[in-house]
RNA sequence: GGGCGGCUAGCUCAGUGGAAGAGCGCUCGCCUCACACGCGAGAGGUCGUAGGUUCAAGUCCUACGCCGCCCACCA
């Protein structure tokens, strides 16, 4: 057998990694198992994979192979999202290196390029995933707009719209002016920005001014009123008169309202609905017309405005308003104020208002199904404080824009009889047919609705779309509702509660029983990565260079308790060091059944301690995985394979493996390979390819899970003794200079010496000490609860380490044994602890006062 | 304005009310026949501050202080 000494990831990784692609985890609804099923959160198209996927991915691989171990049909239905807006970015981007625009081509051409795009370069971020090594279905792979999908998506708006829950109606909607199009308030985000904030003087009929505080003076031109508390006594007098909008001869009411704030700037706020929610609702409430002066494009782009702003940018028309303002002595100051500038939450552009039809979705009623759902504990965060969060958000939440102004999505199919103006959407039955006549005056001039639906409508559906709702499929009958569905806390609003919204209202179920929500993936300095900072770590740069596995181990050890994770590179070393640690215990083991010549066959010491061990290990590590908790599967399996089964027992081995213990030979082998098993989920790549070496098995994966065996009381505490009698001769050697290669002889004593002087071979091989019963006059000693170890005094030896450092545990020993006399002393704790506790505190008290007094003697003695 | 998270060793982070942990870094010694991506022995924490509950608090409660995030119509 040829092994290279350091383990190579690049040679064993791709190697697997096709062949999870190629041969893929196929569900089978009809394997009687019990299905476990998890739903990848689609990445977009678009996109390249990102530290956020790999955490994402890498936690639901580990579970999935977790669970196809344990028995499940373990289901995990991968794809990706259409990703309106920034596909359409990205195939327009495109298109204006051939100096091309998507009006130049006009909506059907363009739609053919995105979707050439799309089967050409889209998706591969799947095969990223793939050299992730995630285990998914790859036979079921899904696209929010394929054919299956986009059934699911009309279906849905039908249906709602039939349910009156889909509504198309005109209101004051948040508006990109570079995407062009219209946004859900979940995708515009408020920046605190410096900007000013000016006080304007309108004049009021009659005679006098009324000041008036306003961030945005170029919307003046649609005020339709001013509004003031009506309980401000400052403007009392001035209720019911009119003002007129500086620079214009246009007169506005002067009304009153409640939602004015009378401390904040001149307590007078202009109301110009078509430019501010706020104004928007105070204007619908007072009857006031919803008058826009700025157009889509962001310009200044009426005969309102003056004519020396007109066609300007809304931010140049800021500046001239306030030159023209002061101009004209109606600028009473400008002081610096930071604004709560909205902006699109995909490009950053500061949003606009607009006013005209869009789709909506009434949430409330759809909210409350949800709601009632969750109140009833049927679906259970993972940290269960996200479960708040999600309540509250759904109680406050508020009616969904659900159509875009772009031509990349799932068309809105709805159309307008350009007759009559009435809106046709397909019957329930007959869903995918398109209307061909209006149902309202049988008139044939339907036009379809150019709008798209919002790409996070058909996101909402994808626990149900992926299983092939709305039929009646072999998949949804078998697999829904998922069960644990992993993602980031940060789209919590945007996709899992509207998926609970439409998983509810559409199967009066849950979509899923489990919520497992990380942190997100921040810099070295706790920041967020992002493009524009130039922060961004690319996963596959850290597979490159540390291996998958490594990446993996990294990032599931780090994901605890959904907290934010900082990236340090010393945990991908850690993984890569810990990689290479397993490589070569394999290694050892695999080189040395290697001409074994069987001698002897018996159980040793250090054999039936390891097997303690790893029953202890299986168990606690099982534990991980069952309550989500990867973190600290990674954790403990990290222990057990390098500190007990490298460190301890690996090394025990080796004397008996020289005695052609066949006994021993099978304890490595077998506890290895349960080890690889119990590793298998976190880093599935170098464990397959370790397991069948180890057993010429193909495919660790499909292996059943290791379950513990029994805790051996009694070895574990005899070979504890061994180890001590080893840390004492170490730690004598260190404390007084001597070669490691020197060949010493001890005396033991106490109760753990027995067992020592029969392990005799391990603590020559393990210490370099032959061990000998009895208690010297004159020796330098270690000592541990159940044996001390003496090294008779040879030559001259500087003992001031030596005596340092007992002098030091002789005072740690003293401090723990006042400690415990206190607490014992105390009738309190007598009467209200438990009896084992004080019976533990007892025992430690006498343990502890043996140590202080062999100490005492030892340092007395020399 | 409301809410959430963090504050534990020099650094990055675990931590189940019953004697403070890991990795890296640091000190000392080792290329010991699986591994220097390693082995052995060590040093290093009044667990953000102040109160409280408890026989017992890093862990539970209450304030406060920084750091970060989310939601919200103070223009």
């Amino acid at each position: 057998m040829d092994l290279p000494k350091a383990y190579d990831p690049h040679k064993v990784e791709p190697k697997w990694a096709r062949r999870w692609a190629e041969n893929p985890f196929v569900a089978n609804p009809k394997s009687g198992k019990p299905p476990f099923v998890v739903f990848m959160p689609p990445p977009n198209v678009t996109g390249s994979l990102h530290m956020g996927h790999a955490l994402d991915n890498s936690l639901q691989d580990a579970l999935i192979r977790y669970k196809r171990m344990r028995g499940y049909e373990a289901v995990w239905l991968p794809g990706t999202d259409h990703a309106g807006i920034a596909t359409q970015v990205v195939v327009e981007r495109l298109l204006l290196k051939e100096g091309k625009t998507r009006h130049d081509l006009g909506r059907e051409k363009f739609l053919e390029r995105v979707w050439q795009w799309k089967e050409e370069a889209g998706g591969r971020i799947l095969e990223q995933l793939k050299r992730l090594g995630a285990s998914a279905d790859w036979s079921r792979e899904a696209f929010t707009m394929d054919e299956k999908r986009s059934k699911a998506v009309r279906y849905a708006f039908v249906r709602y719209f039939h349910e009156g829950l889909a509504y198309r109606a005109p209101r004051l909607v948040n508006w990109c002016p570079r995407c062009e199009t219209t946004l859900s308030d979940l995708e515009v985000e408020t920046e605190p920005t410096p900007g000013f904030l000016y006080h304007i003087a309108y004049e009021v009929e009659g005679g006098g001014a009324i000041p008036v505080a306003t961030v945005r003076p170029e919307t003046i031109f649609a005020d339709q009123a001013i509004a003031v508390h009506p309980e401000d006594e400052r403007y009392q007098h001035l209720l019911g008169k009119r003002a007129r909008i500086p620079l214009t001869e246009v007169w506005i009411p002067i009304v009153a309202d409640t939602r004015v704030e009378k401390g904040f700037g001149t307590g007078a706020l202009k109301i110009t609905p078509a430019h501010d929610p706020l104004d928007y609702e105070i204007g619908q409430d007072h009857g006031l017309q919803a008058v826009s002066v700025i157009d889509l494009e962001g310009r200044m782009a009426t005969k309102r405005v003056p004519e020396p702003l007109q066609g300007l940018d809304r931010f140049e028309a800021r500046r001239k308003t306030v030159e023209l303002l002061e101009a004209s002595g109606q600028l009473l100051k400008a002081e610096p104020y930071t604004i709560a500038l909205s902006t699109c939450s995909r490009c950053g552009t500061p949003i606009e208002y607009a006013i005209f039809p869009q789709w909506w979705l009434k949430m409330k009623p759809l909210a409350e199904e949800a709601l009632a759902g969750l109140r009833r504990d049927e679906i259970r965060f993972v940290p269960e404080r996200w479960k708040k969060v999600n309540l509250d958000w759904l109680e406050n939440v508020k009616d969904w824009n659900i159509s875009r102004q772009l031509w990349w999505g799932h068309q809105i199919p709805a159309w307008y009889c350009e007759d009559c103006q009435a809106v046709n959407v397909p019957p329930l039955e007959g869903y995918l047919e398109d209307p061909k006549v209006c149902q309202s005056c049988g008139g044939q001039n339907l036009k379809r609705d150019e709008d798209v639906f919002d790409t996070w409508f058909s996101s909402a559906l994808w626990p149900l779309s992926t299983l092939g709702w709305p039929e009646r499929t072999e998949d949804l009958e078998a697999f829904y509702p998922g069960d644990v569905l992993v993602t980031g806390y940060d789209i919590l609003f945007l996709w899992v509660s509207r998926m609970e919204v439409s998983g509810y209202h559409f199967m009066g179920e849950r979509p899923f029983k489990t919520v497992l929500l990380h942190g997100l993936i921040l810099d070295e300095k706790g920041q967020k990565m992002s493009k524009s900072k130039g922060n961004v770590i690319d996963p596959l740069d850290l597979i490159e260079k540390y291996g998958a596995d490594a990446l993996r181990f990294a990032l599931i050890h780090l994901a605890t308790g959904g907290q934010d994770i900082r990236m340090d590179l010393r945990w991908l070393e850690m993984g890569r060091n810990f990689a290479n640690k397993l490589y070569n215990a394999a290694r050892f083991v695999l080189l040395s059944r290697e001409n074994f010549l069987t001698r002897k066959d018996t159980p040793t010491l250090a054999d039936r301690w390891m097997e303690s061990r790893l029953a202890r290990g299986i168990a606690r590590i099982t534990e991980g995985y069952e309550a989500l908790d990867l973190a600290q599967a990674a954790r403990d399996a990290y222990g057990l394979i390098w500190s007990e089964f490298c460190d301890w027992y690996i090394e025990a081995a080796k004397p008996a493996l020289k005695e052609g213990n066949a006994h021993t030979l099978r304890t490595l082998e077998r506890v290895l390979g349960e080890l690889l098993k119990l590793l298998h989920p976190i880093m599935p790549f170098l464990t397959s390819e370790l397991y069948q070496a180890l057993t010429g098995k193909e495919e660790l994966a499909l292996e059943a899970w290791p379950s513990p065996g029994q805790v051996d009381e009694e070895a574990e505490e005899a070979f504890q003794s061994v180890m001590d009698a080893v840390t004492a001769v170490r730690a004598l050697r260190a404390e007084l200079g001597l070669a490691p290669t020197q060949a010493l002889e001890v005396q033991v004593e106490g109760p753990g010496a027995e067992v020592v002087l029969q392990e005799k071979a391990l603590l020559e091989f393990l210490a370099r000490a032959t061990p000998r019963p009895g208690r010297p006059e004159k020796a330098l000693a270690q000592v541990f609860p159940s044996l001390t170890v003496h090294l008779v005094l040879e030559g001259l030896l500087d003992l001031s380490e030596w005596r340092r450092r007992q002098e030091k545990r002789l005072k740690e020993l003293e401090a723990m044994v006042e400690r415990s006399q206190k607490k014992l002393q105390s009738p309190a704790f007598r009467e209200k602890a438990p009896p084992e506790v004080v019976r533990t505190e007892e025992e430690r008290l006498r343990e502890n006062l043996a140590q202080v007094e062999r100490i005492r003697q030892n340092l007395s003695r020399i």
